[in-house]
DNA sequence: AAATTATATTGCAATATTACGATTAAAATA
DNA sequence: TATTTTAATCGTAATATTGCAATATAATTT
C-alpha cells in the first residue's frame, strides 16, 4: 500500500491527474505565479524568490517540467525557465469543460 | 522535513494549491467524472464503480469534500453526494486567468 | 587550465499519502 | 428491538513526498 493504483483508472484519467497532482503544492503555484510575473527567467531567480533551497527548487522544477507545466532551456551557465501552455491549456480545457457541463444542467437535483 | 512549508507562501497560494491538490489522484478524478456523468449519486455507487475498497473511497470523498469540491447530503442510510460548483469553479477562474495572460503576451520571448 | 557561476543529483531524515481489514455509527426496516 | 444497510472511523503497513546538506556537472570567465 501507500501507492496508488494507476492501472485500475484509464489513461485519461491518470493523465489529467499526474498534470493536476504537478500544481498540488504552494512552492509549485508560487513558481509558476513568479513565471507568469517576469515572464522570461532563470532558476537564480527562483531560488532567490522563494524561501527553499536550490536542491529545493530544482526538485519542483523537474516536476512541473515533467507536467509540461514549464519548460526550459540552456542558457550559456544558467536556464531559461518559461510556462509551457501545454500543460496549462490542457487544465484550462478540462475545467472549463467540467464547469460548462455543470451551468447546462444546473439540475443539483440532489444536494 | 516531508512537510510543506506552507508558512512560506501567500494564503492564495496555499488555498488553490489545496483544492487543486485534492484532485491530484486518479480515484478522486474518477469520482468527479462519475459524479459529472450521473448528476446525482449515493456512496455505494461509487464503491460498486470504482476498483477501490469502501474505507478508501470514503477517505477520497471526505478529501473532496474539504476541498469544496463535492458535497454530500444525508439521505436515509445513504448520502448523496454531487459536485460542488464552489472548488470547480475556483480551479475554472484561476486556470483560465493564466491561460488568458498568456494569449495576451505570447511574447514568449524567451524558451 | 583554474576559478567561478548556475543548476542538477545523491542520500537521507521527517512527514504525508494511499489502501484496506476490522470495527463502529446511524438510519431504515422487519 | 433485532436486523439490515450504508457510510465513517481506527489502526496500520507500504510507499511517496518534501526539504536540505553535500556533492557533482556543465558552461563561462579569468
Amino acid at each position: 500500500m501507500g501507492t496508488t493504483k494507476s492501472e485500475m483508472f484509464t489513461k485519461h484519467q491518470n493523465e489529467i491527474a499526474t498534470i493536476i497532482k504537478a500544481l498540488g503544492h504552494p512552492a509549485r503555484i508560487a513558481i509558476l505565479e513568479y513565471l507568469m510575473k517576469i515572464d522570461s527567467c532563470i532558476c537564480s531567480d527562483i531560488v532567490e524568490e522563494l524561501p527553499l533551497a536550490q536542491p529545493t527548487i530544482s526538485q519542483h522544477l523537474k516536476e512541473l517540467k515533467k507536467a509540461n507545466l514549464i519548460k526550459g532551456t540552456v542558457e550559456g551557465t544558467a536556464i531559461c525557465y518559461c510556462i509551457d501552455e501545454n500543460g496549462i491549456e490542457k487544465l484550462e480545457r478540462y475545467f472549463s469543460s467540467i464547469a460548462n457541463q455543470l451551468n447546462e444542467k444546473k439540475k443539483n437535483n440532489c444536494c
